[in-house]
RNA sequence: GCGCGCUUAGCUCAGUGGUAGAGCGACUCGUUUACACCGAGUAGGCCGGGGGUUCGAUCCCCUCAGCGCGCACCA
């Protein structure tokens, strides 16, 4: 006899206990499942054939993969994350019952520039400011501020029912990780893939870093375009404030109107600060048709211009600095804001005579930072490049330290591998014009640039040499060297000269070394190497006391002495001594010269480096110490460092590693720049495989894993369901990093959902106040509403209609099956429940007839549970949903169960109020009996198969309801 | 400029070369011992316009219109 069900399913009751018993049974992990099914006497096959559909034959053997789109650890979850959770669950809910070998493997994405956006937002409300901290302190509270987000999201997918292996759970910041993405960045740098570059970048002034085309947004907008007189001609610009350098003057070479003008001529005019000489150009990037069909070219800050001056190998200057503020080659202009000095420029212009006139209404699009608005400045800059188009370097192939794996791929560039891979049918699609849409990304695909100018995100392995430039990748530092300047005497703040005078820290100096101590706690520190003189020693001790190091004083690494100048205010030491300080040879009356001061203290360094080798140590010293020490490493002039001392550089880090094959030394300092997420996330599927299990391979001598039992076993995965909107961000690049490191594409299937907006058509967002939390609703209406809101009438790639009543409707359903099964179970008073997909357990006795209608009502559940099966199988999830529904409302409850509760009724009454069993009218004579048996057990039967087609979709309730017919088994893995 | 889609009931969307479908909403009626978070039923559509292929087109082809999206250009 059961125990009656509620009346009301109540999801609140119910669903943390049923994740935890999921959890706790171990068959999300895939190893787990064979094992289980090993001893439930399913054959072994020996074949290891992936399937990326979802077959109807599948044995455990068989892989199902889905690598789950790492959420963002910068946020709490929202109906985006809903959907793909709900989508990926369904088919790998299905793929587990269907017997398959099941891994959906979960993450978090690091996020890099949009945690940092996040994060800058945090800062700003506390009143701080990214760029006011180091590197070290600003790392480590983005950190712990991803992992408390990351918690959260986990507990917020189990709540929503992922059936997602924990065990294997990944992070982009993991340290085994982050070494696949190193080992990738070199085997490309080897390739010629992987380039540093003085490229033309897209800069956003705001966010001081450098973004990819895909972070740029267009935006158009009205506004003045105005044309100058350039000599004898007249350009159009609607950016004046970039025109200052211009001195190249481009015309199409067929141009007529300009036939007299010879490609180099010069000549002489006026421009806005004054006489210039300009050089024409014949170029035939310029459109005729446009304004006067003459422009002049800015280089450092249009793409476009900048094109047009490597063709012809011309100048560059900047103009604009990286705040977006005038450089002095603006004169007066210079240190105003672009918006600020635009009238201005053109009203100088005008009184100069030179403006011809102004369109007011112009329209245009400009480019803007995606997350901010900000207009993007071009820059160039000295960055690394991903070479889209660039075919595989042969010769570096064969040299390449790391294994091939087999994969052969010379001459074609990564562009043409996804394109081949994707045109070839290896890959499916959908919808399946994203495909269409993919390729016609490729085709006109341009390089990529990674480095971004942000701390949060997995540094950059390239490392210069500090003496001559030479670039080493993806190396392994052996230690560190810090050179730090003590913190602040009064001396200091009043602008006096020390020498080997003896003031002590003031309270900043004390405080700033505090904050030197709490940065270099980040490294094992062994030795603090100091200038005996107190201002120094006593900041070593502070260090000290952070780190744990000993102290070695070294009265050699003191600063210069300046003989008579000691204590003297830098504006009369200037006045006074300027040309012996700026000299190399030339000594102070009673102090050192600048050369003396160079072999003392570069002697001392290198002493005290020999000592200390492969040892992270610092050395705190004085300002012109440092310099001095950088000056014999980076092999400065005296000029060279002269002009170098007004960037302060307090605080100089370097990597100790095997000396450059070039010059011998052994400093480098890392590039301070961190990847593109994308670069991270885009070598996910084989990333999380690979460092699941690594296994190093000893034969080529290589340190690093090129397989393991999870990348042989569920690589290529079978699909990747993602939102469209992240096509080109991460699938595209998912699939040419697969090819590129694997040979193979990263998934056989790629399904895009679409964008959540609310029942107006409207995108979600916080303004509009129409957000629905998932968590939230799932909260009041159970998970499985939400689950269903979300996947019915929704196709791949269309946008997804969400609303509260919408939910509400499927919580309603989730009664109607309560329901259904309470009814059900009601009736089971004399016979357990029998499960249908178990032959042995259920034989419905010989003796029982079952008549036409019996049988059809058999016969169409069988064929309703094959067809939602195909449905899910082609990716229509949505036409699973609708039609499990339909089955089980509208033909499970309306017509089956109205058609024999007579039967049961005649037999059984249904229970009282209290529980107990009524008395049935009148002894019942045996064909009543009989045909209430039949009516039960194809009740059961028909419920089991209900709660099974129902389960990828709604888990909870199915599960729950199954716990109270079976508790000591799952329905989640129990053959479909 | 290049590319990709969409247009079917009031709304959201399925769908198929052979008489138009679902959910929600609307309306009518019913039921209260599985479920009112229920049941039975009704209304509502020249399947965007035009042309073609076909015995037959909502479906295939062409074209036009409207809407949406992506990419590029943008002096």
């Amino acid at each position: 006899m059961h125990e009656p069900l509620d009346p009301r399913y109540n999801h609140k009751a119910i669903e943390d206990a049923i994740y935890k018993k999921w959890e706790s049974s171990g068959y999300f992990n895939p190893d787990n499942l064979a094992t289980k099914n090993k001893e439930r006497g399913v054959k072994k096959s020996k074949s290891l054939t992936k399937n990326s559909k979802l077959t109807s034959s599948a044995k455990r053997e068989d892989p199902f993969t889905i690598i789950m789109p790492p959420p963002n650890a910068n946020g709490s979850l929202h109906l985006g994350h809903a959907v793909f959770v709900t989508l990926q669950d369904i088919m790998t809910r299905y793929a587990r019952m269907k017997g398959k070998k099941t891994l959906w493997l979960p993450g978090a994405d690091h996020a890099g520039f949009e945690t940092q956006v996040v994060f800058d937002k945090k800062l700003e409300k506390e009143g701080r400011n990214r760029f006011a901290m180091d590197r070290e302190t600003l790392w480590k509270e983005i950190w712990d501020f991803t992992q408390q987000n990351k918690k959260v999201m986990e507990s917020q997918l189990r709540k929503l029912g992922a059936s997602c292996d924990w065990s294997r759970e990944k992070f982009t910041l993991d340290p085994d990780i982050v070494r696949i993405v190193y080992d990738t960045f070199e085997k490309m740098y080897r390739d010629g893939l992987v380039e540093r570059d003085a490229g033309i970048i897209s800069w956003c002034p705001k966010h001081q870093t450098s973004l990819s085309d895909l972070e740029i947004k267009d935006i158009e907008r009205t506004d003045s375009f105005y044309y100058f007189r350039y000599g004898p001609f007249t350009i159009g610009t609607a950016r004046p404030e970039t025109k200052f350098g211009d001195k190249y003057v481009v015309m199409h070479p067929d141009d007529t109107r300009y036939k007299e003008y010879k490609n180099g001529e010069q000549l002489h005019l006026e421009w806005i600060n004054g006489p210039l000489t300009a050089t024409i150009i014949k170029d035939e990037a310029m459109d005729m048709e446009f304004g006067s069909g003459v422009m002049t070219i800015t280089p450092w800050h249009s793409t476009v211009d900048f094109d047009i001056a490597m063709r012809h190998g011309l100048d560059k200057e900047q103009v604009i600095d990286e705040r977006g503020r005038l450089l002095p080659i603006a004169g007066e202009f210079a240190g105003m804001k672009i918006l600020e000095a635009r009238p201005k420029i053109v009203e100088k212009l005008r009184l100069k005579g030179l403006l011809a006139r102004t369109d007011e209404a112009y329209r245009h699009t400009v480019r803007a930072c995606y997350k901010c608005n900000t207009l993007i400045e071009p820059q160039i800059k000295k960055q690394w490049f991903v070479r889209m188009t660039r075919a595989l370097k042969t010769q570096a192939q064969k040299t390449n330290r790391l294994p091939a794996n087999k994969i052969h791929h010379h001459g074609v560039s990564l562009r043409d591998m996804a394109v081949k891979a994707a045109t070839s049918g290896k890959m499916k699609f959908h919808p399946t014009h994203a495909k269409k849409i993919l390729l016609h990304w490729m085709e006109n695909i341009r390089d990529w640039n990674i480095s971004r100018q942000i701390v949060w995100g997995i540094r950059i392995p390239a490392w210069f040499c500090a003496s001559c430039g030479e670039i080493k990748v993806n190396a392994t530092p052996k230690a560190k060297l810090f050179l730090v300047r003590h913190g602040e005497t009064d001396w200091n703040k009043e602008e006096r000269g020390h020498g080997h005078a003896n003031p002590p820290l003031n309270n900043a100096g004390i405080a700033y070394a505090g904050t030197l101590a709490t940065r270099l706690r980040a490294w094992k520190i062994e030795a603090i190497i100091t200038s005996d003189l107190h201002r120094a020693r006593h900041t070593a001790e502070i260090i000290a006391h952070g780190t744990n190091a000993r102290i070695i004083p070294a009265q050699e690494l003191r600063g210069r002495n300046v003989g008579i100048a000691q204590g003297m205010y830098h504006t009369e030491r200037r006045a006074l001594y300027g040309d012996i300080f700026q000299s190399y040879e030339k000594a102070p009356p009673g102090g050192e010269s600048f050369k003396d001061f160079e072999e003392r203290t570069w002697s001392a360094f290198r002493e005290h480096r020999t000592t200390h080798r492969h040892k992270n140590i610092v050395i705190v010293t004085h300002i012109e110490t440092i310099h001095a020490i950088l000056k014999r490493t980076k092999k400065w002039s005296m000029e060279q460092m002269i002009a170098r001392q007004s960037e302060k550089s307090g605080f100089t880090e370097f990597d100790i590693l095997d000396p450059c094959l070039k010059c011998k030394n052994d400093l480098y300092e890392q590039d301070p720049d961190v990847f593109d997420t994308w670069f991270s996330s885009g070598q996910w599927p084989f990333a999380t495989l690979l460092a699941s299990q690594e296994t190093k391979n000893k034969e080529q001598g290589v340190r690093i894993p090129t397989t393991s039992k999870d990348l042989k076993t569920f690589y290529p995965t079978s699909v990747m369901e993602t939102g469209h909107d992240i096509l080109f961000f991460w699938v595209a690049r998912m699939i040419m990093f697969g090819l590129y490191r694997t040979g193979e594409v990263p998934f056989r299937t790629v399904y895009l959902h679409g964008l959540v907006r609310d029942k107006d058509r409207q995108k979600m967002s916080k303004s509009k106040g129409n957000v629905i939390d998932p968590l939230g609703v799932a909260e009041e209406y159970g998970t499985d509403a939400v689950r269903m809101a979300l996947v019915m009438g929704n196709t791949a790639g269309n946008d997804i209609l969400i609303s509260e009543d919408k939910i509400r409707g499927y919580r309603n359903f989730a009664t109607k099956l309560w329901n259904i099964a309470r009814f059900i179970l009601m009736y089971q008073n004399k016979t357990e429940i029998h499960d249908s997909t178990h032959p042995p357990a259920y034989q419905i006795p010989k003796k029982y007839k079952f008549t036409a209608t019996d049988k059809k009502f058999l016969a169409e559940a069988k064929k309703i549970k094959t067809e939602v099966g195909k449905h899910i199988e082609k990716f229509e999830v949505h036409l699973a949903a609708e039609k499990a529904y339909h089955y089980v409302w509208h033909t499970f409850a309306d017509t089956i169960i109205e058609h024999y509760k007579p039967k049961l009724q005649k037999v059984t009454p249904p229970l009282a109020e209290d529980g107990t069993p009524a008395k049935p009218h009148k002894i019942p004579n045996k064909t009543t009996r009989e045909k209430a048996e039949v009516a039960r057990h194809i009740l059961n039967s028909i419920l089991m198969d209900s709660l099974i087609i129902l389960h990828p979709f709604m888990p909870f309730i199915t599960e729950s309801i199954y716990e109270k017919i079976d508790p000591k088994n799952l329905l989640m893995t129990k053959p479909w």
